[in-house]
DNA sequence: CTGTGTGCAAACTCTTTGCATAAGT
DNA sequence: ACTTATGCAAAGAGTTTGCACACAG
């Protein structure tokens, strides 16, 4: 067992390409291109909900040398440190969130997007009491919306 | 878009074989061997969560000729009637629970267990805007349970 | 009898893995 | 230099599908 450093990346001070290099470094990891480049695609622009296919896509278009394989490799690498996190949705694919704090997700059914909420899973810990022997570790909250019928009400 | 009668399946006063007959019959189902065999495993002790494999497996051992095929075909037939309903929880696989009203699951991180609670998601919903041009359509929430450390606190 | 469901195996999607090569410190 | 990461392709898990046969109504 491992110990990583808590909390988000906070990085944002520093200049250009050491952003991700710092990040990396911060929890051990060893700066490859392939992670720099993806760190950089995962936290340059907010938050994010990502599949390892939709990103491989992205550093195909920049012409990143990163095979999909690897793409799984680093953002599970990254879930396990907690520079992202994992969730798990809408049944096959693992979605990969940017934002490591306690928050909720709206789930659009028509479109199969996903959007940060701010409610926090501790609010809903104090509703729920836990078996004997057990703590809670984490409470997922998905919000699942459908467009609003105009008729029928 | 078929409409299909809403609410639990209320059939148990009826005797024996007839119950599970009557059930498919209630959503327009035809009553196959196969159908009848898995709903009798799914409703007759009381609230489960399934996943095509395990159900599949007892089927075997119960002699019901039943393929892992027609069991996905079933168990996914169930769920756009609202019989069952399906549930992402860990990934990869899904998991049918039996129970369709309006409640919450206990997600054991070590054994993987599923167990129903209480807690509605309607009680959430109040906490949460829906962006314009969407409604709610259901509230998931998964309360994460790991052992609880008997060291550190 | 007619149409629908089932079984089998193959196909498909998402993800992981083994091994040789490339790259980081 | 020494170690670890990457790329590729193959394997693996879970699920879906096409087609011939079987069965329910």
């Amino acid at each position: 067992m491992t110990e990583y450093p808590q909390g988000g990346f906070a990085a944002e001070a520093l200049p250009g390409k050491n952003r991700y290099r710092a990040l990396l470094e911060r929890y051990g990891l060893r700066a490859t291109r392939q992670r720099l480049g993806l760190a950089r695609l995962l936290f340059s622009k907010g938050n994010r909900h990502v599949t390892a296919d939709t990103l491989a896509a992205e550093a195909n278009v920049l012409k990143m040398q990163a095979s999909l394989a690897t793409v799984y490799n680093v953002l599970n690498l990254f879930a396990n440190v907690g520079i992202v996190r994992g969730l798990a949705i809408e049944g096959t694919k693992t979605i990969f969130d940017t934002n490591t704090s306690d928050h909720s997700h709206f789930y659009f059914e028509d479109t199969g997007l996903i959007e940060d909420i701010p409610l926090e899973g501790k609010q809903i810990e104090g509703q729920v009491t836990p078996p004997e022997g057990y703590e809670i570790a984490k409470v997922d909250v998905v919000v699942r919306l459908r467009p609003k019928t105009g008729i029928g009400g």
